[in-house]
DNA sequence: CTATGTGAATTTATTCACAGCA
DNA sequence: TGCTGTGAATAAATTCACATAG
């Protein structure tokens, strides 16, 4: 009850985290359209999904919304943003600069959640001292700095073979949430979450749904 | 009953299907180390998941295993390889061939699976032409020459403000299965399968699971 | 005796229907 | 009246327990 905040009686799915993030890209879109209000039915047709889907969902949380007109759209945004912590800005660490790590490194679609790469690393000689996107590329050494600089999320992009030990060097530093895109499991403590991206296993498994040519 | 093959009785969850690749990876990791048979408890303890369910989600497909015994490594993967339809070497197209775009032409994942990225279109005119991972640049208005090119799988990695156009112009061309890395929904026809990859979602709904620092 | 394959039990998530408030 | 918030009903996925085959 007490550990996570903002949770009511009923245990949250997970289901439903993984679709805040979604809401809260719409409710972002709809205030650049200029709107200061939107109903639960509205946003719903907006995202492609159902009213009272959305409503369930916000109410393992809350009462976020005025009964007979919806919701103020800044103030859900907010509400989520709370949710998911993301009401703070979080620095994040990024390694292995290859193509992928470079790629992710700029990508521009971090912003819209308050999160940005202030931190990268390699392993590669050659690619220490470069600047990508305004990030500098240390040794992959100096992963254990994250501590003091109070960094906690990272990003790796390392080649599968590498990718346990550098998630035992970002655990080590005491980083807490990763973003793996290395197609493999790691083992990493209890407290630790991992969310892994497998490129190829989201392609592999698209041609299931493509009845034959 | 009859469009799906290798469908027995019972529908066949979404879930399944998305564990199916995991099961394969996890396959061929064995085989390349040299086993040729592999019980359902050896291959859960692997991947990190349970016996049960992996029965249960070959059991929707057929009896592929030996009681008593456990499962051929290499027939099990032809069987996963085949109800995937992985069995043939699906040619796959992509469009957007900036940072990210760059590099997901040069991740060497995708062979694994039999999947290979051989075009690859853009609409910056100073692009065209040049060769990325051996793939030459084509003008995006020769997206329509997929169809004589019986290519029917596509990766989209354009700006989210160009996506819906691009899924348009990819089912015009007759592609049936999308992987979108643009951050937003895009109406297509049903019998078309969009499977999204969202990156600064999925990094945006880490901090919900660490605790307050 | 071992490990699969699967109906049944359980758990979990989605959908509904409507009470309750503006 | 309109739209939220939510317990109850439904649907779905996971887990279990055991019959069955090698």
């Amino acid at each position: 009850m007490a550990c996570i905040p903002f949770m009511r009686y009923h245990k949250v799915p997970d289901e439903t985290i993984q679709r805040l993030p979604i809401y809260l890209r719409g409710l972002i879109a709809c205030s650049e359209e200029g709107h200061k209000s939107i109903s639960s039915k509205d946003l719903a047709e907006f995202l492609c999904v159902t009213p009272w889907q959305i409503r369930k969902d916000f109410s393992y949380f809350g009462d976020f919304g005025t009964r007979g007109v919806g919701y103020n759209i800044e103030n859900l945004a907010k509400e989520i943003k709370t949710i998911l912590r993301l009401n703070i800005v979080h620095r994040v660490a990024l390694v292995g600069v290859g193509n992928l790590g470079s790629a992710v490194l700029a990508y521009p679609g971090f912003r819209t959640y308050g999160l940005q790469i202030t931190a990268a690393f390699d392993s590669d000689a050659k690619k220490i001292g470069k600047k990508i996107d305004g990030v500098v590329i240390e040794d992959a050494s100096n992963i254990r700095s994250l501590k003091e600089r109070k960094m906690d999320l990272a990003i790796i992009t390392v080649p599968r073979e590498a990718a346990q030990a550098t998630a035992d060097a970002l655990v080590k530093a005491g980083v807490r949430g990763i973003l793996k895109f290395s197609p493999c499991y790691t083992t990493v403590p209890r407290k630790v979450k991992v969310i892994t991206i497998d490129i190829a296993m989201d392609l592999a498994r698209l041609p299931y749904y493509m009845p034959a040519s």
